[in-house]
DNA sequence: ATGCAATCTCAAGCTGACTTGAGGTCAAGC
DNA sequence: GCTTGACCTCAAGTCAGCTTGAGATTGCAT
């Protein structure tokens, strides 16, 4: 009993213990694990085996994902880190702060497309291609002709 | 050329018209109106014909998708908008104000979501299942196939 | 030794928000 | 009158991010 509790932080961990610590579904693991996020070997009787740290990595998904990440953006991040190392402190310091300025620019976008909103309900904004608010600055880039209105 | 012009703000536009003031595909437009968030008559052969007014409609539904509402939660916005009015700007201020605290909460989560973040860096923090960012109970729930959204 | 939970592999399904394609019709200019 | 382009319907496809199901092991406990 001891010594399965001494086994140590360091042994391969099957794929339910890995959901269950993650809160993911098994299912979505072997999704993660075929599109290349995360790797595993094999036990004896071909069953996942999973280093601990992939626990860590898959929390790095899902903390990325609430951010509205991709997973492919996602495997961009993490390409930095190599798989089968434990990953230091200084990469997820790195990587963290690389989420961070993800976050503030969501921030500011949002705290811009208020202040936008604000003043067309000031103005009782009825015509919203005037307004600051629906400018396709996001949307031209679809390749349209010319200046696009929006509205009458 | 001159009577064209003048034929007025009242009339009925073509999809095609629509389509190229919103910004949206053809196709995309016939999609919403499938799915009831706008309205359209026909002429006489069989053509939609469209009110000026949904061309805000439209817009509108654009910038709540920026937002990250999902289409159903725009009909719900939407359907205290009658349809075949032209809505006012009372409407649209009742309705902008809804959005507004639509953006008041995504900023607040997401600068809840950066501090608690900062923590993580700060401390180096090599745990993130234990960390506050990443806490299971926050996604408990949030299941369910299909994409996941922009920040829940 | 046996039972049963956990795991395996594939293949297919699902939601959301559309697009694409096939095959046909309508409206306007020359 | 003919051609061109905008429009029509309906079915099926697409992409992301998974889940579900079937049918076959594996592995741990009694």
């Amino acid at each position: 009993m001891l010594a399965k509790v001494m086994k140590g932080r360091n042994d391969l961990v099957p794929i339910g213990v890995v959901a269950q610590r993650t809160g993911l579904a098994v299912s979505a693991i072997r999704y993660y694990e075929e599109r290349g996020l995360i790797a595993s070997v094999r036990s004896q009787g071909n069953q996942r085996r999973f280093l601990r740290s992939d626990i860590r990595r898959l929390s790095f998904i899902l903390i990325a994902q609430r951010l509205g990440l991709g997973l492919a953006e996602i495997e961009r991040e993490l390409a930095s880190l190599p798989q089968g190392r434990t990953p230091t402190v200084l990469d997820w310091q790195r990587i963290s702060r690389s989420l961070r300025s993800e976050i503030d620019g969501r921030i500011q976008l949002l705290t811009r497309t208020r202040n936008k909103l604000d003043e067309c309900i000031g103005c009782g904004c009825l015509s919203l291609d005037r307004c600051a608010l629906y400018n396709k600055e996001d949307r031209a880039g679809a390749g349209g002709p010319g200046p696009r209105f929006v509205l009458d």
